[in-house]
DNA sequence: ACGATATGGTTGCGATAGCAATCATTCTCA
DNA sequence: TGAGAATGATTGCTATCGCAACCATATCGT
């Protein structure tokens, strides 16, 4: 297995990649911390908001949050004090409980989004020219079908 | 305050990027493991291993990590520990503490870089044209510098 | 020269999240 | 139909890391 480095441009699209990441994530988390949210409970309401009928199965919303069931559990325990999500068991099947947004959590998420989308307009998107921002979507798209591809 | 919704593309771009983010450097994790690195451990030793003499002030080296100087101590506990990173005080400064890379830690370091840098290739580089591969740098250039900007 | 301030590092505490073990419910198939 | 496997969710434990408070040392201003 010969050692395969990196050409140097390679290397800057590494590594201005991943320290550049940590650093944005931080930044649009700031932005959201006014409304009281973290980017998980940001995420967590914005995938409920999407879904029919306003909910999830735990589950679900487990493998679109990319959490482990625990991890959505502890995520859980944080929205559902603060009343933006409600915990509702199945009457189908008595082992699935479901996610509900409440109307609190919807309202919430209404007045988040909008300063959320300008975060990423202003720290990311708006930086880019159309060009950078299609091959941007096209390769993340490549590396996570990849990724899919490896375990499925 | 207008609404300033992303279009398609944008909003293409912006999700597949930070879904993916994840999954990948849960990936990277993975193959590091094998080594009894994790992610942090080896961007610890690469960094030491390219700093002049091999050491850094454990301030210096917590900035470029993006830890604070707390999770630096925490950081360093462990490679301290697998005695891969020597603690030393400064003789000039009685403040201040180097980290210096052991033999053991760039024996380490260099068995690892070869599967490390072969698993960026393989998860990300290699699935990625020339032109992406220079948007991607490019594009996160100008990411970092926007935020190097706004908080100097 | 010496008190105020800045800098470097550590510690206590809290939040997040993964893993393994556990429990309950449902499904499978012989 | 009934034993075993699969699925959904929770809990105990652990590791990482940020914040604020803290201590030690060095530097600055008068």
């Amino acid at each position: 297995m010969a050692t395969q480095w990196l050409s140097p441009a390679e290397m800057a699209a590494w590594r201005t990649y991943i320290e550049t990441t940590g650093d944005l994530m931080r930044a649009i988390e700031k932005d959201l911390a006014p409304f009281g949210l973290d980017r998980g409970d940001y995420q967590l309401l914005a995938m409920l908001s999407e879904a029919p009928g306003q909910r999830l199965r735990l589950c679900d919303l487990a493998d679109s949050l990319r959490l482990t069931r625990s991890g959505l559990t502890r995520r859980m325990e944080g929205v559902l004090k603060k009343k933006l999500v409600a915990r509702v068991q199945s009457d189908e099947d008595g082992r699935v409980a479901y996610a509900h947004i409440t109307p609190k959590g919807f309202d919430l998420l209404k007045t988040a989004a909008p300063k959320h989308l300008e975060s990423v307009r202003r720290l990311m998107v708006d930086l880019l020219t159309p060009t950078e921002i299609k091959a941007v979507a096209s390769a993340f798209g490549k590396i996570s079908a990849n990724l899919g591809a490896q375990q499925p």
